[in-house]
DNA sequence: AGCACTGGTTACCATTTCCATACTATGTTA
DNA sequence: TAACATAGTATGGAAATGGTAACCAGTGCT
């Protein structure tokens, strides 16, 4: 008698996908253009990330104010993650030419829509950090 | 009259995850740990997806065909990736003490669950990112 | 016997990215 | 007059990253 639990359908899901993403994939003719490599690497580091979440949860933003959310970020790198995520359709900028200046940023559609999928993927983590954590620690051990 | 899509219905959803994820955040006190910060930032750089993502769909790979998949990656790197992931729990290495020695590196069952999360999210990537070249592309020419 | 070869990893140095700090512009406030 | 505010840029040093070469110890070739 065969038992297939949710977690075993996922995980044939997960097999189909991985297939269809790699199934083709020769490593001596590696493709022109990798969407893992050459897109989504772009806004996964830590810091695009961050920036996303919180502005996924504040609507809007002005630059030091995320840089307070985004504790621990320059503002070297904060101005170029914004600019990169800008450029590649993830968030707006909208400059109020006061004194002093005022500058905004918010989500675009897009943007809105990479965040329900981020989400997904922190939700995960905050629930598995303690896991990781131990098996750290654990492995600190030996 | 209002209409309410089923992409509303998961942008309210998200915010709702958001709000238990963030609303509790003073930014003048940060907390200790940051799932996302501390565990997440780990695994989801560039290098630990696609390492990740290879094992997934080979379920066993040694050193260097790792390497050519993972095409573009230095020694050094990969080396130092694997043991950041084994440590965190991802992954197991395998030592067998043959001339020339062999290793062998396979997902734990945490490591396939994280596959089952991270290949929601590359999917996506993959689908979508026509629209973030395109992006790119139309920025840059202004 | 000498020598190249193997696979996984480390040592070394050059390059790139990163962070902290100071600084810019302009007008308002004390 | 000095201090403050905003949204950055400039700078110098620290840290991470990349490429190349070396290492081990046994095996097969000459």
């Amino acid at each position: 008698m065969e038992m297939v639990t949710s977690a075993d359908n996922q995980q044939i899901e997960t097999a189909k996908k991985l297939k269809k993403m790699f199934g083709h994939i020769d490593y001596k003719n590696p493709p022109e253009m990798c969407p893992v490599r050459d897109v989504l690497s772009l806004a996964s580091d830590k810091w695009s990330i961050l920036i996303i979440l919180y502005l996924g949860f504040f609507p809007v933003l002005r630059f030091n104010k995320l840089k307070k959310y985004v504790y621990g970020i320059s503002n070297k790198v904060l101005s170029e993650r914004l600019k990169a995520l800008e450029s590649d359709g993830y968030l707006t900028r909208r400059m109020y030419a006061e004194v002093p200046i005022r500058v905004e940023y918010r989500l675009t559609n897009f943007g809105k829509n990479y965040v329900d999928k981020l989400i997904e993927l922190t939700e995960w983590m905050q629930i598995n950090s303690p896991k990781v954590l131990k098996n750290k620690k654990k492995f600190q051990v030996k």
